[in-house]
DNA sequence: CTGAAAGCGCTAACAA
DNA sequence: TTGTTAGCGCTTTCAG
């Protein structure tokens, strides 16, 4: 800036000033210092700028990894909830800056609010940590997490309807006629939890007992649902629906059974959550409970941005949709 | 930490020098000052820290959308690959900047570098920008790209030996007793180009001449792999066998020719390309040529690393694997 | 319309 | 061991 200062003959006020198209400044010298800034292929240092503006455009998407497994970032549904977010926040004008943290110290996510990083947090997942979460917002870090909304909660919450969505799911399995439906999914997990209570609710309204064997607290990885389906395979306990956690575990259900010599859907049902796009593309086409992720991104943007405005936290619940398709056809229909 | 100095009763240089571990500093001093950070729940500014140091510690990830279909992030491949870099960058104690730009604007990628807001680029797909990236890395950009390495190329790639890759899967189809193997993607993009390469390569090297119908220059979008599809079939092409650009084009092909009574694999073999994570959970279980994610990662991650620390900008094939699932078993095997 | 000067929050000589 | 001072690159009063 120094240097443009120099040879456009004027003070770096100026050039300052003409760069952010001050009106005060002719328009003459407003051309000659546009046109040297290009010539010299400058652009203004963001940092610096930030530090004397104080302001900041940079939001900080946090995925929380377990530090055990060391999981790698790759569930589909995910993915797209962070692609979502990276266009909505390009819309309005604001970077991403995308991390892991270990979920063991989620605080460290702060961090990057305390430091001047970002000027605020969005959370992909709030798994176990909704205490953690709570701290935080509490210090006031603008916060949004992806997940459910829970009792107590004072952080900002984005989710689907989680609820009406297990029950939306089981309703039409029963509806098919399944009567012994499975669930896969770890119900510790706030959404999954959610997800259950749903299915239990949909199995109370048409006046049905679940068999608690049939509920297999499975995490979302592939090795623990092949495991958990197996296992129920091999006991002999009769099932002829299951009810997936996600699309990823209802796939991997249905190849894990067919290696059993069990077909889908003539033999058992199949349903998931989250509609990721390959669902459509799978065989059979998986019958889901769509989670709109664009919408999604949007929300947890819009709800970001809104608190940074001065607004009160206020979570959102999307509406989800059923969206039937062959793995829960009963072949005579 | 102004304020913490006046609190510790010592100057700011103090502090600064305490909070960074300094072994100048009376360890009485240090402890009472690093006590008072964390009371105040404090952090360094990392900008300001920044700006005084000039250094940095942020990438940006760019990935390009065309203008036009203003298409959202979407394919998984590509998801995963982001996934693989933020894993990387954590591991190497960087931060990651995510980003979208317009395809036909790319030079805006340079800006992040100009403005000091990150200190090299990692680009997701060349495209046909070839010469935009040229220009980049004249211009002294520290950059790296996934994709294909092309002749004449002054920027740094990282990406799968295409070109092998492709051998792999259309010898493999070949060796099935393939005869008329249908190729599709864009051969306009670069990794596509050298795919199909390959394919003409391994068809060479058998004696076979393929025939030029069974191109069909698809993009990688389902409706245009739909209709492309659906229109070979009604045409009455035949072909025994299909070798896609992308695991995710081999998965619409598969479940659009089921939808027109063509079945995988007893009627036609399908062959994908990337090894996603579902790759092995599709029905019929695709074969494909695994590209290694995590790898891929690390590979990019390194080489813009390597740049930074002054080496000479090194461009990596990735080994491709061919890993042979049912999509391509002839039944009788 | 333009310039001089102060300061955003931090670090690094240089002195003490 | 600690404090003083200058300055990273920018914006913005306050005077001209």
């Amino acid at each position: 800036m120094a240097d443009i200062a120099r040879l456009a003959g004027v003070s770096v006020s100026t050039v300052s000033r003409a760069l952010s198209g001050s009106p005060l400044v002719n328009a003459a010298t407003k051309q000659r210092v546009a046109e040297l800034a290009r010539s010299l292929n400058y652009s203004i240092n963001v940092g610096a700028q930030n530090l004397r503006l104080k302001q900041n455009r940079t939001v900080a998407v946090i995925v929380p990894f377990d530090p055990e497994t060391r999981q790698h970032l790759s569930d589909p549904f995910f993915l797209a909830i962070i692609g979502s977010i990276a266009d909505a926040l390009t819309d309005r004008g604001y970077d991403m800056l995308l991390s892991r943290v270990d979920a063991n110290t989620l605080d460290q996510a702060a961090q990057f609010h305390g430091t001047g990083r970002a000027v605020g947090i969005i959370l992909i997942g709030q798994w176990h940590h909704h205490d953690q979460l709570n701290q935080m917002a509490l210090r006031g870090v603008p916060l949004v997490v992806w997940g459910a909304q829970l009792s107590g909660q004072i952080y900002a919450s984005v989710g689907s309807h989680n609820q009406i969505g297990g029950e939306q799911a089981t309703a039409h399995l029963l509806a098919q006629g399944a009567r012994r439906i499975a669930f896969l999914g770890d119900p510790e997990l706030p959404e999954v939890g959610l997800r259950y209570a749903g299915y239990l609710n949909a199995h109370e309204r048409a006046g049905i007992t679940p068999d608690p064997q049939l509920m297999l607290p499975v995490a979302f990885v592939r090795e623990s649902v092949q495991a958990a389906v197996r296992e129920l395979h091999a006991r002999g306990v009769p099932f002829d629906a299951v009810f997936a956690g996600s699309d990823l575990v209802a796939m991997t259900t249905t190849s894990t059974l067919r290696s059993l010599g069990v077909n889908v859907p003539e033999d058992v049902l199949v349903a998931g959550y989250d509609d990721i796009e390959l669902a459509a593309h799978f065989h059979p086409p998986l019958t889901t409970v769509r989670q709109p992720i664009v919408e999604a991104g949007e929300a947890l943007v819009n709800c970001l941005l809104s608190q940074l405005a001065g607004e009160r936290p206020q979570s959102v619940l999307l509406p989800t949709e059923l969206v039937v398709r062959e793995s829960t056809q009963t072949t005579t229909a």
